[in-house]
DNA sequence: GTTTCTTCTTGATGCAGATCAAGTGATGAC
DNA sequence: GTCATCACTTGATCTGCATCAAGAAGAAAC
């Protein structure tokens, strides 16, 4: 529970007392490697950090599941526009491996958010990095070709290779497994 | 001004007193068409409230400029991700035709969010509109081909047409203007 | 052990959409 | 008026990546 309070003080500050409040609505949840943490069109409850292992959100598509971005240690994890919207979720989340995700309801959440004011300045901060990352991705699925999809990937994030298997990498690179399996052999 | 009233209030309730401490910091600014309102590297001084007309926002690529969305009456408009970090803006924005934007400067913004809480809420609650939005966009490049990608668009927002540039809009659908032309003269 | 899955590799072929190119207005400068 | 420029159209050709297909190598099931 200490992650919860140093992650959301990365954002804010939290006096003792503000803490006391908004430990009890913290849960522990567990999921085994390839278990699906929020299936699609179920409605998102869970708004979480993640206090081990990795996770992938995918879209479906043609029977296939396209990737698009995974969550990790100290991340924050969810199907966020379902969360949000209160709708079912058009993303799935999936424990690619054994994970351990601490999390708070919605109901409790917007309840922290009408009792502690500084937490609507949490949601806004992380919403903020949230729409400034979506915005980097998005540049570099505009601009860059396949090939430099790749070396991006390898320069910013290549913990991911080793904790993920290459057909979802490949995914959410935007390219086949035949494409990645032919740039991982060219480009050295 | 009343417009930047009714824009806050679609997502918070203000006070009359509140709205007294808010009024004054915002300010009208006009641009003929074609302006650049926001160049590159500039840092993006201002959230605004679109008043009159069609913005582009851009992103720069091989000498060409490809477009990422628009805004016009009544969403807000501005280089998102420079008014929050603070650094040198990546994407430009520019008035399609002559536009009136009703700006605040990001240090009186700050300033509010200081002093009245609930404008926190007001930025939490707009950038998860801007989340939800970004992330349909987001399916559509995905998964859409560009038939399928001008079909949505048509059914969404057919009044862009009749405001933007073919080219414009070609550039936001992720096609070359041959290509839309083509979709044009196929789709009836 | 054998068999079946699954992931990854490697080669051959196909195609959506890009690129190149030429032409037609329409608009504006002078 | 002429000339230049820009937005759009239409045709011919090209190409990056997908698709199809057939192994290879490991992991798990029995």
């Amino acid at each position: 529970m200490e992650l919860v309070r140093r992650t959301i003080e990365r954002y804010v500050k939290l006096s003792d007392a503000g803490w006391e409040h908004i430990r009890p609505y913290w849960v522990e949840r567990r999921f085994a490697k390839d278990a699906h943490i929020t299936g699609l069109g179920q409605v998102e409850e869970w708004f979480s950090i993640v206090a081990e292992g990795v996770q992938r959100m995918y879209y479906p598509h043609d029977g296939e599941e396209v990737c698009l971005g995974f969550s990790y240690d100290g991340s924050w994890s969810g199907v966020f526009d379902s969360y949000v919207t209160v709708k079912p979720a058009r993303f799935g989340l999936q424990a690619v491996t054994d994970s351990a995700l601490l999390s708070i309801h919605r109901r409790d959440l917007l309840d922290l958010y009408d009792r502690i004011p500084i937490m609507d300045r949490f949601g806004r901060l992380i919403l903020e990095e949230l729409v400034v990352g979506r915005a980097t991705r998005e540049i570099e699925q505009m601009t860059l070709t396949a090939e430099e999809r790749y070396r991006a990937l390898l320069k910013r994030s290549p913990h991911l290779l080793q904790l993920v298997s290459q057909k979802d990498i490949a995914s959410y690179l935007r390219m086949t497994p035949e494409t990645f399996s032919r740039l991982r052999a060219k480009v050295r």
